[in-house]
Order: C-alpha cells, then structure tokens, then sequence
DNA sequence: ACCGTGACCCTTA
DNA sequence: TTAAGGGCCACGG
C-alpha cells in the first residue's frame, strides 16, 4: 500500500499511526458499532484522534464503499442525527433501510431518540 | 506540485 | 433563536 515517504525529516510524532493508515483505523472504529447502534463522525475522528476533522472521516466512509470487512458507514451519521450521507448509497434509501432493518427509526432522515441510540467508541476504547 | 472538492464541526453575527 | 462563514485535513486530477 502506502510507504512512508520521508521526504522531510520533521515529521515528529504528528502521527501515531505509522504502520497503518488512518483510513484503516477509521473503518476499525466504525466496525466497532455495535448493531443497533449509532455513531457520529466526530466521534470517530476524536476516537481515533485525528484532529484532522470529521470530514476526513466522512471522505472515509466513502471509500468504504468496497472496504473488506464491510463497513457499517450507515451507522454514521453527523453529529445532530441526520443521515447525511444517505445520498451516497446505492439507493440513498438503502441507509435509511440498514437502520431500519437494525431497530433504529428514522423520520426526515433523522435518527430517532440518537442521543440514545448514540454509540461512543471512545468509552469502547478506554474500557 | 498546485488547486479544487468534500457523507463535517465550531464560532460568531 | 436562526443563519452564515471559516477552518481543519486528505484525495484526485
């Protein structure tokens, strides 16, 4: 895959995944939602402390779309609930479908009662 | 190597 | 209260 290109030498310590990528630890945390449950972008990018922002995480969940294991991306929602990314899927329906399917409703592309249902990896890591 | 884009989040008006 | 803007980093062309 990717090698480290050190072509400047200050790297530091900036990043504490050398051998794995950060998409890799992306879709490790997302693979951590349990079934039933949801999960924002923030979150996994504060789990994984990229300060890098949710954003990269939601560009992630993109690439997911072929990621081995499979990635449950329509677990992620943002931050206020809303199926943001449901537009992306095959059939956008088909986000709002998983959900569904898991026991988690959704009304106007929102999950219901996601401060509940609102899973934190962080909790998950610190054990 | 530079520029534009993006499944976001936070601060300020 | 709602609305708007800026900022952060990674990837593709």
């Amino acid at each position: 895959m990717k090698k480290e290109q050190k072509t400047k030498g200050s790297t530091s310590d900036r990043k504490r995944h050398d051998t794995i990528s950060l998409y890799d630890a992306i879709y490790d945390v997302v693979r951590l939602v349990p079934r039933g449950r949801v999960t924002s972008y923030g979150a996994v990018a504060a789990a994984i402390g990229a300060r890098s922002g949710a954003r990269v995480v939601g560009y992630a969940m993109n690439l997911s779309h072929g990621a081995r294991p499979k990635v449950p991306a329509h677990r992620v929602v943002n931050r206020i609930g809303m199926l943001t990314g449901k537009h992306h899927f095959s059939p956008p329906e088909q986000m709002q479908q998983l959900l569904e399917k898991e026991g988690i409703k959704v009304e106007a592309d929102k999950v219901v009662d996601f401060d509940k249902l609102f899973w934190d990896p962080m909790e998950e890591l610190v054990i």
